[in-house]
DNA sequence: CCCCCCCC
């Protein structure tokens, strides 16, 4: 049993669609209080609803505990019973503070600052979430979350330095970037988590391809920029995040920065690649899960990807990954990204909740597509519907033209479909019957057996039309779902069991590699079309192509 | 004023 001491709202962090609150809990037994305790985000609503309030008396039927920074340790309740709640009850004990010097105060409730005038200096600081391009006259104190390497650029307008920090106020947040002669003035003064006093920089539209931060604009600074150092302020925060679920990346335009978290599912190998202006490079692809039961991979490049260590299910937190739309979507971490391994974050603390009690067992979906899926003839390749075999006159070049279909087979012809080859292994040469020996004209050899071969004429149809294919031994077999030489042996000796395996192969639905090209027979010229490989439907992976397409077709 | 960030 254990009592509620305090749960109360101290901080709701919006994203465009979605709200996160964070509750300040307070657990005691009594005895102790302990306050290193977060509500996984399924119990919200046992919050909002009032069904567990301050005081309450509750069952702890499910939680995790997870070390963090070696010394301190997070609760996160995963399921409770509420016994009594709190208006019926009151406080037990005189529970005192928990302390095995692994508990730490939890964060200060924040106030957000207007404009107010700081004393020692006379000046008036504006909150970051106020700053516009129409205003110039502005104090900022602000704590630096990061900052970028010293990088130089050359291109046709000219060439420089640059770097960037990003700055968070209790309002939020913005990224100012340095150039040139400013490089050099305040790259070495501004340090990450230290807070100063910033004026005079001039503000700009911020482009979200480029940054994750949560501002439409962004500074740049001046010759006039003033950068003053400050005492620490408590309140400031250290970080933020503006988290995308995984079943949310799907929605977020390519090219978008986003900031996301996860827990690392599987991790590839590193592999060497060949860039396409002659250069190796290092990456690895990872694979991040999050509660929405959803998969995105991320792929990692360089240092990041070489010392990345994704045994154990790490949480990763990624500040400002590339949105990109190679095969579905999927993330990639760029020059400017954030890495962070099992940080100290309530999201990562609830992801690790999550994943080791229901998330390991649960069956998940990637929104990234499978590497099995490009290259194989499911997915890649040239798609084509069947009225475009005549529509684009395939197969009407010298070399034959070779596309995917999916089709459906819908009559099969009876008449001919296998022949008696002879049984030599590379000859497929139809035999003479002589009555008990076999004739190879080609081979130029008579055999006491001989080798049955499939040479089926179907007709296939999609939603566009139909048209005839011819299925060799291979092909046919798959569609027959038997070998020719079963297939020969029912026809001699099981009438009904060879009518049945035809009939049953109707009607299926399969993935077709087929062959076109144009051959003269009897002075005619006809369009043969062969299936030199057929696979079964992947509803899953064709609903990802069709997908696939859709977006391509709105990017136009 | 960068904004390249790689490959299938």
């Amino acid at each position: 049993m254990m009592i509620f001491l305090q749960i109360r709202l101290f901080a709701t962090v919006k994203t465009h669609q979605h709200r996160f609150f964070k509750w300040l809990i307070v657990l005691s037994d009594g005895i102790h209080a302990y306050s290193s305790v977060m509500l996984a985000t399924q119990l919200n609503q046992r919050v909002t609803s009032g069904e567990l309030d301050a005081k309450a008396i509750i069952k702890l039927n499910n939680y995790t505990c997870n070390i963090v920074q070696e010394t301190r340790k997070v609760l996160v309740i995963l399921d409770l019973t509420v016994l009594t709640c709190g208006s019926e009850t009151d406080i037990i004990g005189q529970p005192k503070p928990y302390n095995d010097q692994s508990v730490t105060n939890p964060r200060p409730t924040i106030h957000p600052q207007q404009n107010l005038v700081d004393k020692s200096e006379n000046r008036i600081v504006f909150p970051i979430s106020s700053l516009t391009p129409y205003q110039n006259r502005w104090t900022i104190r602000t704590r630096v979350t990061s900052k970028s390497e010293i990088r130089k650029w050359s291109n046709s307008r000219g060439e420089g330095k640059l770097f960037s920090v990003d700055l968070i106020d209790e309002s939020g947040e913005i990224r100012a970037t340095a150039f040139r002669d400013q490089v050099e003035k305040f790259y070495d003064v501004l340090e990450v988590n230290k807070v100063y006093y910033i004026s005079r920089c001039s503000i700009k539209t911020a482009n979200k391809n480029f940054t994750s931060i949560k501002n439409d604009y962004e500074m740049t600074f001046t010759n006039e920029t003033a950068v003053e150092p400050c005492d620490d302020i408590a309140s400031l925060p250290k970080v933020s995040f503006n988290f995308v679920r995984i079943g949310d990346i799907e929605n977020q335009p390519a090219e978008r920065m986003i900031d996301v978290v996860g827990v690392v599912k599987s991790a590839d190998d590193v592999v060497t690649i060949n860039t396409k202006s002659n250069r190796q490079v290092n990456k690895r692809d990872i694979e991040l899960v999050d509660d929405s039961g959803k998969v995105v991979r991320l792929t990692l490049w360089g240092t990041n990807a070489e010392e990345f260590d994704g045994s154990q299910f790490p949480v990763v937190a990624v500040r400002g990954a590339r949105v990109t739309e190679f095969g579905g979507r999927s993330l990639s971490v760029v020059g400017s990204s954030q890495l962070m391994t099992n940080p100290d974050i309530p999201e990562a603390h609830i992801l690790r909740g999550w994943f080791d009690v229901q998330g390991k067992d649960q069956e998940l979906v990637s929104i990234s597509t499978k590497r099995g899926d490009i290259g194989s003839p499911g997915f890649s390749g040239n798609w084509k519907n069947i009225s475009d075999i005549h529509g684009e006159n395939l197969g009407q070049q010298e070399k034959a033209d070779y596309f995917n279909l999916k089709a459906t087979i819908i009559y099969i012809r009876k008449e001919n479909l296998m022949y008696k080859a002879c049984p030599k292994e590379d000859c497929n040469k139809k035999v003479i019957d002589q009555g008990g020996s076999y004739r190879c004209e080609k081979c130029n050899q008579t055999f006491p057996d001989f080798k049955y071969r499939l040479m089926i004429s179907a007709s296939i149809v999609d939603s566009t039309g139909s048209n005839w294919l011819t299925f060799f031994q291979e092909t046919g077999e798959a569609m027959l779902k038997c070998t020719a030489q079963q297939l020969g042996a029912w026809k001699e000796n099981d009438e009904s069991k060879y009518e049945h395996t035809i009939n049953e192969a109707l009607f299926q639905s399969y993935i077709l590699k087929v062959r076109a090209k144009m051959e003269s027979f009897n002075d005619e010229n006809r369009l043969k079309c062969s299936c030199v490989n057929l696979t079964p439907m992947d509803y899953v992976q064709q609903s990802r192509r069709l997908l696939e397409g859709i977006r391509r077709m709105q990017m136009v």
